[in-house]
DNA sequence: ATCAGAGGTGTTTTT
DNA sequence: CACCTCTGAT
């Protein structure tokens, strides 16, 4: 077994210790990735361990896609090996035990979006007013609730933390999904849970092909995630987590890192392992991201060394406004490429999506290739979802929201009223939309049962074509979508849309491809498993995307836009130092992204939500380069008084307030406060 | 039934 | 600024 010499000795012992609860601390680029899947190819080729027995979970498709090929080159056959993300896990597991889910007829997945006018509707339902009864809140909260292990256990419904009508809203959502058929991203897992917990039958056979288990990313595990494991592994199973605390970005969505940092009180004789040494960066910007992480409490602590021998390069600018930030980009990416280097070595991070804007601007102008990584995500775009949406009613007649959605775009004349009627009829009748629709037509006026029968046609034809990429063929052309699409929108936007529902069709051939006999209902449920975040950097092109999409990903040269107060750390502070410590790991995650180069760039001014406003440098500007202040010279500072130009040589100085950066003492200034209007 | 325009709202990150 | 919803006119 050589591929054991391509580790160096912690990865090799992480490799090798096999049974029993195992804890791997893997900081940014310390072979992580190489750990899980030497330790899968360890386990079959050296132990004997029959494939399917091991389950192997991260977070993205993009991850265990590139787990599976991994593990692939090294033991040749991946077949038995399950990879996948938790999500993907639950719904195969869903499938298998369906009859103990309340679906016993099936189901389907209700994507975001489509959740969103779901609770919009309930509420509606229930006369409340949405300015009141903000739908996104309470769609944050039902998902809050469903990850929470209250909800599995199914809690006190007398419980009332979220508010006065959580509870009806809730009710009204839920008997939604059931009446649709439907199943959301947090019942994935919280069924699949349900089972588990309550059929020792089902629980039994299932461990049986768990008997070794590996996570991905274990800092983003949430309750649910955390309870799922533990059951299949128990206190001393044989489950292998990986993970780095200082990399726990998700708490917003229910992860808790006490999973990560309390590791051992949870399972019994853990062995715990460091990997520290750093394969990917020079040593420059390995300090700034250790200077940096040292700032946080919550942590378990560990200090990453560099590998690599070269210094590498960092350099801080402070721009007068975004335009300048934008332009200096464009201007460095034209260079490297006039260098000869390759476009996709290069990366823009940035905190949100929305100032992917002015980059984009830019680099459109000069000519320079990009690629907006992650945003909306291409199955969450219009287009696809009006295709979709004629597939998806195939797969599940009783889906209200992709029923009316398909009936109604392109427009042929079935408008709110007949379609009210058809709900109905549907709902009076117990039948699903297709039979109700079909049987509105007939008693409908002619004009009415024209649109509807249009509709049907269409539907019946896609229903005739015999694989899924004819289907979706016939979706697009049947509902002479193209047509409508040039019709109503402009040629530039059209002729973009088009493209994504050709695309469409690709991905669904090489759905196919990858899975010859699979069902419509697997194609669908995929479609909704994808995400942005497993969209790929494009070759020849500047990476641009959010510092989450980031994670995981690796750049030679990294530019981190906007590192401003307000922007980064984010100006909503609310439970102050927990969520200032997750911005802050943010931020280590975004300087860890980068190899050889690294650019922290911030404005003295930007427009946001639609006026000017004064910006001062991110703290983070400051803690990142401690130690570094050789010649720090004191100078005023226009808003907050005393500061230090930190930054010498060739660059614009960057002024920095003595008082936002004291550490103890004074209050912190709230980052509303910062933002100052000119 | 459909569309255009006004007005109001909020704005992090996403499996 | 950008999105969404609601309204009123066609």
């Amino acid at each position: 077994m050589n591929y054991l010499e391509e580790l160096n000795p912690s990865q090799r012992e992480a490799v090798e210790h096999t049974e029993g609860p195992l804890l791997v601390l893997a900081g940014a680029g310390s072979g992580k990735t190489r750990v899980i899947t030497y330790r899968i190819a360890y386990l079959v080729n050296v132990k004997k361990i029959f494939p399917g027995k091991i389950l192997a979970v991260t977070f993205t498709n993009r991850a265990a896609g590139e787990m599976r090929s991994r593990v692939h080159s090294l033991i040749g056959i991946s077949h038995y090996v399950r990879a996948g993300t938790f999500h993907s896990t639950a719904l195969a597991f869903l499938k298998r035990y369906i009859q103990y889910t309340p679906y016993k007829n099936g189901f389907s997945v209700i994507e975001k979006d489509d959740r969103l006018s779901l609770v919009r509707q309930v509420i509606k339902e229930l006369n409340l007013d949405s300015k009141l009864f903000s739908p996104k809140k309470y769609m944050h909260a039902i998902s809050s609730y469903k990850n929470s292990m209250r909800y599995i256990e199914e809690g006190d419904p007398s419980d009332r933390d979220f508010g006065e009508r959580f509870w009806d809203i809730f009710d009204g959502y839920s008997k939604a999904l059931l009446d649709q058929r439907l199943i959301d991203f947090d019942d994935m897992l919280a069924y699949c849970l349900r089972i588990l917990l309550r059929s020792p039958e089902v629980l039994e056979e299932y461990k049986k092909s768990c008997e070794y288990i590996l996570v991905d990313e274990y800092q983003d595990t949430n309750a649910v995630q955390f309870a799922f494991l533990k059951i299949l592994a128990g206190a001393n199973g044989n489950l292998c987590v990986v993970g780095d605390d200082d990399q726990s970005i998700y708490a917003f969505r229910g992860a808790e890192i006490s999973n990560i940092l309390n590791f051992e009180k949870h399972f019994e004789n853990v062995r715990e392992i460091k990997l520290t040494q750093n394969y990917r960066s020079t040593e420059k910007i390995l300090s700034l991201a250790n200077n940096l992480i040292g700032y946080n409490f919550s942590r378990r602590g560990k200090l990453l060394k560099a590998e690599r021998s070269e210094k590498g390069e960092v350099t801080f600018r402070n721009f007068k406004s975004e335009k300048e930030e934008a332009d200096f980009l464009a201007e460095k990416a034209y260079e490297w490429y006039i260098a000869g280097r390759n476009l996709s070595d290069m990366a823009v991070l940035y905190r949100t999506n929305a100032q992917s804007r002015n980059f984009e601007i830019a680099l459109k102008r000069e000519s320079i290739p990009y690629k907006v990584v992650g945003g909306v995500g291409f199955y969450q775009r219009r287009e696809i979802k009006d295709i979709l949406s004629y597939l998806r009613v195939l797969g599940n007649p009783f889906d209200e929201i992709s029923f009316v959605r398909s009936i109604k775009t392109p427009p042929r004349g079935v408008g709110d009223q007949l379609i009210d009627k058809i709900k109905f009829y549907a709902e009076s009748e117990r039948v699903d939309f297709l039979t109700a629709a079909s049987q509105v037509a007939f008693t409908a006026p002619k004009r009415q049962a024209m649109g509807i029968n249009l509709f049907l046609n269409i539907i019946l034809t896609v229903n005739s074509a015999a694989t899924i990429t004819d289907k979706v063929s016939a979706a697009i052309r049947e509902t002479k979508y193209q047509e409508y699409l040039f019709a109503t929108e402009e040629r530039e936007e059209a002729r973009e849309r088009e493209d994504n529902i050709l695309e469409l069709i690709n991905a669904a051939a090489g759905f196919e491809e990858q899975y010859p006999d699979a069902p419509l209902s697997d194609f669908l449920a995929a479609s909704s498993l994808t995400s942005s975040e497993d969209e790929k950097t494009v070759l020849g092109a500047v990476s641009l995307m959010t510092i989450h999409s980031a994670k995981g990903l690796e750049f030679d040269s990294v530019y981190i836009a906007g590192a401003e107060e307000g922007i980064f750390p984010i100006g909503s502070l609310r439970n102050g130092e927990t969520e200032l410590e997750e911005e802050r790991r943010l931020c280590y995650v975004a300087i860890t992204r980068a190899k050889t180069y690294l650019t922290v760039a911030c404005a003295q001014s930007r427009i946001m939500h639609g006026s000017r406003l004064k910006m001062n440098p991110s703290r983070f500007i400051r803690e990142m380069r401690e130690g570094m202040l050789e010649t720090g010279i004191p100078v005023f500072h226009e808003t907050f008084g005393e500061g230090f130009i930190i930054d010498l040589g060739k660059e614009t100085p960057i002024p920095i307030a003595d008082v936002m950066f004291r550490r103890s003492g004074r209050k912190r200034i709230r980052a509303d406060f910062l933002k100052i209007k000119s």
